[in-house]
DNA sequence: ATAATCTAGATGCAATACGCACTTAGCTGT
DNA sequence: ACAGCTAAGTGCGTATTGCATCTAGATTAT
């Protein structure tokens, strides 16, 4: 069991990002926030994802359905088909169930959380940075190959 | 197939959470931080990890293990084994190459996108908070089983 | 000395979250 | 008739994570 590999592959400024930088896991609470503001169908939601912040998180519809589905399961939102004021085929309308607002209210704490522990973060991050130089600290008797 | 999770309800609030609502994909950058602190080993980062903000989110050993492995295997970091300086197993330490420094500092980028995203999601739910009680507004037609 | 415990790293398995490709189906305009 | 848009959905693969469990060296207690 020896570190050895060492092979990194592309071309130097991986320009490979390999996998988003992204957090993951928001489209659910964004969701319940849009139908808190108002009863919509999927379709809408799809759309609507960007007005929440979520500019520059392009979420697949894919996605959006199946979490409406689950949070449907699950007794947050209910659902019914509007034939009659569409213009295209029937959609499926969401509204927010009592326990999907309590639920949205909880999401709401534990993204104050989030918000604290990102902050906590770039906080971090930006006290760290001028110190570019020296930070060997904690073990000198390793030797890396690099 | 049945995970312990916590599934009890609150006082008064009836609700299964179900699931933590927790955002996801936190740990990758956390760890890259850590290392930008100075070179250390797996150990010592699940613990150091509630020190850049994860303090209410526990995150298992075995992940801070497997994300130090694919970052390794991305080329981010490079491991050496310790087994002068140590009071116990070896260790394997850690540090972050040029690239993987470049890549944090993405991931910093990212997560201010991020923290954006997450005070206007806050924003807007303050905003249509105090209109609690009937919102029913959007679509009438549609009959839901209630 | 032997056993329990702590430190350190790791794997197997399951659940969740998500994107991409694709399908179905109704409506609209040419 | 056919292309294009709206709307909802499925199949499949990948990624992230937690829980249980395993190995093994070092330290402490019996």
């Amino acid at each position: 069991m020896h570190r050895g590999r060492g092979h990194h592959r592309g071309p130097g400024g991986h320009g490979d990002p390999a996998h988003p930088r992204r957090i993951r896991g928001f489209v659910e609470p964004a969701l319940l926030l849009l139908l808190h503001q108002g009863d919509t169908h999927g379709y809408d939601l799809a759309s609507g994802l960007e007005g929440v912040g979520l500019d520059q998180y392009p979420v697949d519809p894919s996605t959006v359905y199946r979490v409406l589905r689950r949070l449907e399961h699950r007794g947050m939102i209910l659902s019914a088909w509007d034939t009659e004021g569409a213009s295209g085929p029937p959609r499926r309308v969401y509204r927010l169930t009592e326990e999907g607002r309590e639920y949205l209210t909880a999401w709401v704490a534990d993204l104050r959380a989030t918000d604290d522990m990102v902050h906590r973060f770039l906080g971090a991050y930006d006290r760290t940075f001028p110190a570019e130089s020296s930070e060997a600290g904690a073990d000198s008797r390793a030797q890396y190959s690099d």
